[in-house]
DNA sequence: CCCTGATTCGC
DNA sequence: GCGAATCAGG
């Protein structure tokens, strides 16, 4: 008598806003009651009146939500084409001077611009002038040119001066 | 390429 | 009510 599929038994709606108010992110969740999938647990959030964990305080709210059912797409018409990064660290002028890669970086994915593909970070690594000169190549965050570590500096807020070191935007 | 939540809509 | 598909953003 197995039961074929366990709803949302009340046992797991507790779990599931345990978790959610807990922090867990809707993956996470999911993975650890199973059975579930991410979307499946955002949807139950949001039925439960539990959304609005991360409130935009303009009004521009999230996603337009889901097509209906037209792809009516012109394939013939082309995007704006690619924008290019609003504040690139002047190439490398910014150069780590004291970077200790025996440390910091044991084995970044540095890439030669041949090998820069596009979701891979932009930041420059060295002298443009030299054969050496490469980029992060790690994974960069999608629409950014930048990895994680490398937009956090790349993107700082003109607001941190001296004082306040903590790293910016996070949960 | 990874991830996050938000929304819509067919079931 | 449920959740996949999709979207928007980091």
């Amino acid at each position: 008598m197995m039961d074929a599929g366990p709803g949302w038994t009340n046992e797991r709606v507790e779990l599931l806003k345990r978790l959610w108010s807990d922090g867990h992110s809707a993956s996470q969740i999911a993975a650890e009651i199973g059975g579930v999938s991410r979307n499946a647990v955002i949807g139950k959030v949001h039925r439960l009146g539990l959304a609005g964990r991360v409130t935009k305080p303009n009004g521009a709210q999230a996603a337009s939500g889901r097509r209906p059912r037209a792809e009516a797409e012109s394939p013939g018409a082309s995007v704006a084409p690619t924008v290019l990064a609003p504040a690139p660290p002047a190439l490398a002028l910014i150069q780590p001077t004291s970077v200790p890669s025996a440390v910091a970086l044991p084995e970044s994915s540095r890439v030669t611009i041949m090998e820069l593909r596009d979701f891979m970070c932009r930041w420059p690594m060295g002298d443009p002038s030299t054969p050496d000169f490469r980029f992060c190549g790690d994974r960069a965050i999608t629409g950014l040119p930048y990895c994680t570590h490398h937009s956090r500096i790349a993107y700082q807020p003109a607001a941190e001066r001296k004082r306040d070191r903590k790293v910016v935007g996070f949960r």
